[in-house]
DNA sequence: GAAGGCCTTCACACTTTCTTCAAATATGAA
DNA sequence: TTCATATTTGAAGAAAGTGTGAAGGCCTTC
């Protein structure tokens, strides 16, 4: 493994051609990488500190899902889970299993050194949620739960995904192409309008009115934003 | 070569197929192409600047790997390698030596154009904003958002367009070809003067008096031209 | 194999914006 | 100053974008 200046990352991923393509990424950032092709293997470099794990859900030897509870138990390095897009990513819900983020394969290379970065920079906080408005609007996403004003919503993992995304960046507008490649994944081919749905149904639980949205507002002909105070968490 | 709003992409690739099709799908999505079918051609477009090179590591004339280390000695463009299915080692080989993402064939020029949009969205700045007359009108490109002293005002997809394109050069006259051309689209058909309207309407927003406009000045006879003093950021 | 959850698509109503036009006003040249 | 040409403006129909409910498909669970 080479040095690694700005950290040690894990890679634990059995689909060769992936995890060297992320190597690749990461340690051109200046990253140390290591690898492991199954969870065995994952388990066993586990005994050295890594400053941040990328796990895929789809492991040959043992459930995802497993291996990040038991890394979880241990410790509280960043996980960030890999999933493809079907039914894995309900099951990420459904378990609330502690993953720090998630990212749709296919991904974007520099995507996923993007969300790297972003996790060791807030790495004093202890858990990556993001919370608006006076707590109005809270966003776990270890335990993959929103709350507004302590009530729990129960979302569909694209509607959270959409929540998450549009919230990471505030203000910020995403199109709906945007949007269709962070949260359906790059090999959508389907109707890019399909976000409007997700979109309303998202606003049905989230804002008082959904007529008049407080958190997820309309840019006409470009695509939405999310408007919220940040609060310190 | 199409203009392209979006940026300038090479495509080196042999087979002509390939290259066609997905200039199509480029083109369609707002980039100018350039297509080279060898390695010697590239290297002449390459004396001009791209915004991104999509690379076929099967070229007839040269090593594709050889041409990618060379293009990444003198600079630092996003590179999309294509590779064939076979040729499972290519891949990282490409990537080792600077290529930034690579795709298998045969491919989806869906997600390709995906891919590169991805990419151009990381190169560029992360958010950038124009501020005039000692902040007096902001624009915010990433928020789509433009604040006279402070006040956030309500502009239309076209209006925005217009006040961006005229605050990037200031003092700059444009014709209303080229804000046509610029704004509308290089495909738009209808009546020159509907800038005109526009115009008005952006007036009657960001002036304090719109007969006595302070940032957008007519020129007579030529078309108008922004007026501004930028500030530091 | 029925039920339920989720995603996607579609059609239609609705909202917002764009384009065009014609009248009014302004400009520059002779 | 006068004339021909350019520009501004308000209004209105045309066009484009968005919200929404419902239907169908796929998958998982019971």
């Amino acid at each position: 493994m080479s040095p690694g200046k700005k950290g040690k990352i894990l890679i634990v991923e059995d689909e060769k051609k992936i995890a060297d393509i992320t190597r690749v990424y990461l340690e051109r950032d200046g990253f140390g990488v290591a690898h492991a092709e199954d969870g065995e293997t994952a388990i066993k470099l586990l005994k050295d500190k890594f400053d941040l794990i990328i796990l895929d859900l789809m492991l040959p030897d043992i459930q995802g899902e497993d291996l990040c509870t038991m890394i979880r138990k241990d410790s509280e390095v960043p996980i960030i889970v890999l999933t493809a897009k079907s039914a894995e990513e309900e099951r990420v819900k459904g378990l609330g299993l502690g993953a720090d983020d998630y990212v749709v394969k296919p991904f974007s290379p520099r995507e996923l050194v993007a969300r790297v970065n972003a996790h060791l920079r807030r790495t004093k906080k202890a858990s990556f949620s993001l919370s608006f408005n006076g707590g109005d609007l809270k966003i776990d996403v270890q335990k993959h739960e929103v709350r507004k004003k302590g009530e729990p919503l129960t979302l569909t993992p694209t509607e959270f995904k959409i929540l998450l995304t549009l919230s990471e960046r505030p203000e910020a507008v995403m199109t709906r192409y945007q949007l269709v490649n962070l949260v359906l994944g790059y090999d959508f081919e389907g109707y890019e309008r399909t976000i409007d749905a997700h979109v309303k149904n998202l606003r049905q639980k989230i804002e008082d009115n959904s007529r008049e949205p407080a958190f997820i507002k309309t840019v006409y002909g470009l695509g939405y934003k999310f408007i919220g105070r940040g609060d310190e968490d």
